[in-house]
DNA sequence: AATCAAACCGGCAGGCTTGCCTGTTTGTGT
DNA sequence: ACACAAACAGGCAAGCCTGCCGGTTTGATT
């Protein structure tokens, strides 16, 4: 045989210890996104993240001393995924289809779905958690942020406008408030559809909204 | 002494079965809505619950067989008050204030205070919670309905606009995700003068809306 | 007065959670 | 080749939580 540091017959690749951390630490924090997703912050167990990882507890312990250290960083994770994915879908729009509704309606999908939910959670537990309240407490302001950019690109007579940034924290707080809404009946009722009409509602608004004169 | 089953020389009142079993219900209730303020449905266990009530674990099990019980119980009881307390404070205004404006400073105030704290944290927990979630389904219809109710007696101009309702919902849902937004930093990074700025906004807006017309 | 049922008390058992701790493997520097 | 440190494995202990149970008090009933 080989001499034993290195390579037997059928080994598998060499892999840098950076690197393994650094896989490892991924799949913790995206078992601990999905465990929050399908059972919910407060029923959510160290041992649920490491058994849906398929990884030993100690590992766990290694990478993250204590569960307000995993799941603040996979909060952060998370809240990262989402800004890129938002630029990403956002300029994925077919030209002719970029409308303000049709961005609203864009924007609207992100609360409709796990990550937004997971979002939600979060939201809620950070008011007992100092390490999550510190991911999170920026967290409307970013995504409105964001939103507020991509607007500015794709609509430019809106750019300049004083309040596309307050008009956005707005939205963002309206559909989460939506989304709010939808959690115990699992949108049983067709919230869908309420959406669509709101945001007919609110594009019908907008103009008079960015012209807004606090005077 | 007297006869054994009745009055001692220092005897606390009789009191009914019926009353005993109210007041201690009663009292469970309300300090389950405390602890769930306090320590968040998360946190909350109900060693909790049966200490701040001052009362045995024995009669929680009595009154409340399960854990699920006692804070659907809770849920409906919170909102109850809240609809009552509701009323009150909108025609407690003094004349010379009822404003559209006014008006929604006050539904605002409530979505600002404990209360309100409690119905969002509720409002997620019943995502694993079916007998939770069969109480909080309602609450965003109920309460749109009873502001639209109060709206439309305090504004007769605005009765029969067919959209109030639905603005009224959007409202709830604006101030449910602004409420949620101020969770993790508690408010210090003064939300409520943005709020008190959105309100203006939406006040100008509102005839926009309540006129929309979706053809 | 005697009987019954509801209200209430305090503790126990089983299960689960978290953080830690010891031992083993794997990569890295010399 | 060797020594060292990081990465990882799996189990253990202390603590807590929930639901239940037998026993006691108190109101209702006849």
């Amino acid at each position: 045989m080989g001499h034993h540091h290195r390579r037997a017959s059928l080994e598998r690749a060499r892999v840098s210890q950076a690197e393994r951390a650094g896989a490892m630490r991924a799949r913790l924090i995206d078992a601990t996104i999905e465990c929050v997703a399908e059972l919910g912050y407060g029923r959510m167990s160290t041992n649920d993240i490491v058994r849906s990882a398929r990884v030993s507890r100690g590992a766990l312990a290694h990478h993250f001393p204590t569960k307000a250290d995993l799941v603040s960083a996979a909060a952060q994770r998370l809240l990262e995924r989402r800004v890129e994915d938002f630029r990403d879908r956002f300029t994925a729009m077919a030209p002719d289809r970029r409308t303000p509704a049709e961005a609203l309606s864009v924007l609207w999908s992100f609360y409709d779905d796990t990550g937004g939910l997971v979002l939600l959670e979060l939201m809620v537990a950070a008011r007992h958690n100092r390490e999550l309240a510190e991911v999170m407490a920026p967290v409307p302001e970013r995504i409105a942020e964001v939103s507020a950019d991509v607007f500015a690109e794709f609509f430019p007579e809106l750019a300049g406008r004083p309040f596309l940034g307050e008009a956005l924290r707005a939205v963002h707080a309206l559909f989460s408030g939506l989304a709010l809404n939808a959690l115990p009946d699992g949108d049983r009722s067709g919230r869908g559809a309420e959406v669509r009409a709101f945001l007919k509602i609110i594009v019908s608004a907008m103009p008079q909204i960015v012209a807004f004169d606090p005077a």
